[in-house]
Formats: structure tokens, sequence, C-alpha cells
DNA sequence: ATCTTTCTTTAGCAATCGCTAAAGAAAGGA
DNA sequence: TCCTTTCTTTAGCGATTGCTAAAGAAAGAT
């Protein structure tokens, strides 16, 4: 009834999402983001809404593939602990893995933001909130089945490891290796409490 | 001789510090510089070359007063394990006060970047990397005094602070407090080895 | 008082920004 | 074969980007 789109939308996604990825939102322009994915701006616009809907699902396709090991890690490991230990072992991994760009969309894709965009920037530190809270509801559940001392500040412990992640994706960005965050990985666990009940 | 400059150029530096500290290098206008300075785009041209060298210039005074306390705290404290709490402990402070934009220029202030301004995100991670030199020479001389066990891997430890800044940066962009930040320092320095030499 | 110098201002440059109207092209229904 | 629909393309919109030419204004030297 009606003539089909030529190009594939999935890739065209994929393309913007490795865009957006190494040059934020507001740095990758519409005419870089056009050139990319072979497409002329009525047919990104047709088939995206806008820049800031296509930036939106460029993050939710990241946290879909390259950041789902997030997710995974803390929904099947046994215990908090064993889940933090995993998300950061295999963030070293991700961050500085050489098939994409480095570091994590969600921690760098929107950190110079104009007040026009501020939207976009809050979206994203939304998310980061959200990883962050995860992380703490894996901790408390291991304070409440006495593997952590009682008291232990679990909300502390929630924003020390979601900083480390956060730096290891900005360490990554700044060349660090995978060997460089595995180190960081494990100095992060040497801080997780003893199970000593004192 | 000739006309003087009207306006403060110390205090004009001092308004562009704080704007590209808010939204960094790319996402800061010429507009919003002169308009935050109160003078107009030829004023600043004079006085500063252009927007490149006034963010260098704003970097520069920003290593000198707001971000100082590192080369201070790297200087005089008698041991690197010292040297490096007291960083931690003064960047919770620092990151996390409400008399100026949060966190670090240095880390935060050119992430977004496109290929027209890379030179200066290549800056700001040379500043990075130097400051991360600096924190591993201070963990050389522990080792090399004895402070630290044969063997230590320096550069990881090095490596490991340097995330930890960087994502204490980020954390209290995010919102975190002075005493959120004061609990994330306080877990990376339990991560500092034991000088039991096994 | 006039000259020289360097500031200030007004005004606007070429280039790019995100985005879109209008026209041409493909695909199925009648 | 024509109609309808939705894609594609070309072309360009108004606004903003970093930056600057040209003119007016202040300050000391002569």
């Amino acid at each position: 009834m009606a003539r089909q789109r030529a190009f594939d939308r999935e890739a065209a996604l994929e393309t913007a999402l490795l865009a957006f990825w190494r040059h934020g939102y507001e740095a990758t322009s519409i005419a870089e983001l056009t050139a990319a994915m072979g497409i002329r701006p009525p047919s990104l616009y047709a088939a995206f809404g806008d820049k800031r809907r296509l930036f939106e699902e460029a993050v939710r396709r990241y946290q879909e593939t390259y950041g789902a090991f997030t997710t995974r890690a803390l929904a099947e490991e046994p215990t908090g602990r064993a889940a933090i230990e995993r998300v950061l072992r295999e963030a070293a991994a991700e961050y500085a893995s050489s098939e994409h760009p480095a570091g994590c969309l969600v921690i760098t894709g929107a950190v110079n933001c104009g007040p026009e965009s501020a939207e976009v920037e809050d979206l994203l530190r939304g998310f980061r909130e959200d990883a962050k809270a995860a992380i703490k509801r894996r901790i408390d559940d291991d304070l409440a089945a006495g593997r952590l001392p009682a008291g232990t500040d679990t909300a502390g412990l929630a924003t020390f490891y979601a900083a480390v992640i956060q730096g290891m994706s900005t360490q990554s960005r700044d060349g660090a290796s995978h060997a460089d965050l595995l180190r960081v990985a494990e100095l992060a666990m040497s801080a997780w409490p003893s199970a000593d009940t004192s």
C-alpha cells in the first residue's frame, strides 16, 4: 500500500548509539549522525522523532546490549558481594573493549550540557541513580542475611561502588587497559567489610 | 597614553571559570560567557585571545585555586598514604561545596567534545594523567621506604585512587553530599595494603 | 587642544545548529 | 493504469555558533 523504508532502522540506531557513545549528546550533530547512518535528515526525523528521542532510544538500546551486564550480574549472583564483584570485573572488560567506544554511555553521554538539553542530562542521571539503588538493594540483602556486620552503612557502600564504576569509565576513556581496570576492581573489592560481627 | 580596560580581568576570568565548570567547554557559548562577564565579545577576544585560550587560562586558574588542594596535599604530607588520604578527604569537601559548581573542572570540563575541540579534551586528559603520575610517585616513595609490602603494584594503586577521585566528582555532580563523599574516601583508604611483609 | 593608542560599542560576518516544506520515487489496492 | 500512501530527495528555513570589521570613546603625551 505504501513505500517501505530503504534503510535498516536497527542498524541506523546502532550507528547513532556508537556516535553518541563516542562524543556525547550535544557534541554529536545531526549532520554527523545522518552521514554515519547513510541517510538524509528527513529520514532520521521520520524514523526517530527528533534528536532527543533518538538519543533516548539509543540509550535504551545500550542498556539492553552493551550495558546489560550490570542488570544481569545483579540479578543472577547468589550474594550481593558476588554480584558487585562480577559487575566490576565485567565493567573492566566492557569499558576497555576495543570493539566499541571506551567507558559507559550512561556515565559519559551527557556530562557537558547547555540549559536547553538539561533534561537529557537528568535522564542519564536518573539511570545512574537507578543503578546505584539496585546495587544498594543487593547489599541490603547481604546485611539482612547476616553476611555483613550489623550496622553496616549499606548506602555508603553503594555510593562507593557506584563511584568506583564511574571512575573506571573515566579511566578507560583516558586509556586504561582491561588489566588496569581489573586491578581497580580487585582493590575496590578489598574494601568490602569483613564478615566478623565483632 | 591609551585607554585602559574598563572591566576587572581577574573577575571576568573567575566568572568564565565558573561557567565552564558548570556546563563544560563546548556547552558554554561566547554569548553566555560575555553575558555573565558583563562585556561584549570584542573585549573578551582582546583580553583572552579566543575561546580555547580562555578555557585554558580558566583551567590554569582553577588548578591554582579550587584544585590546588591536590598538589598541596601530595607535597606536604609525610607519607604517601597520608597524602592520598588527605587528597580524598579534601576532595570530598571541595567537590560537594555549595560555594561553587560540584565536582572537578579537570575531570568534567571537556568530556563531550566534537572533533574540532579534541585538543581541549586532550589538554584535560593530560592534566589528569599528570595527577595520577604524582599520586604514583608518592606511593613509590612509601614502597621504597618499606611502608608497603615488597612487590606492591604501585601503578595499580595509583589508578585505583585516581578512579575513586574521578568517581567522587561524578557522584558529587549527581548530588552526593560531603558526608557521602567522606564515606567513599574512608572505604577507598581501607583498600590500602597492610604493611605486613608476609 | 590635538594626536596616538587601545579600549569600548554596534553591527554583522560565514558557518553550523536542529529541523522541515515541497517535490520526486517506490509499492500495493482498485 | 491510476490512486493513495509513505518513503526518499533537494533545498533551505530561522536561530545560534565562534569571531571580527568599523566606528565611537576614554586616557595620557605633546
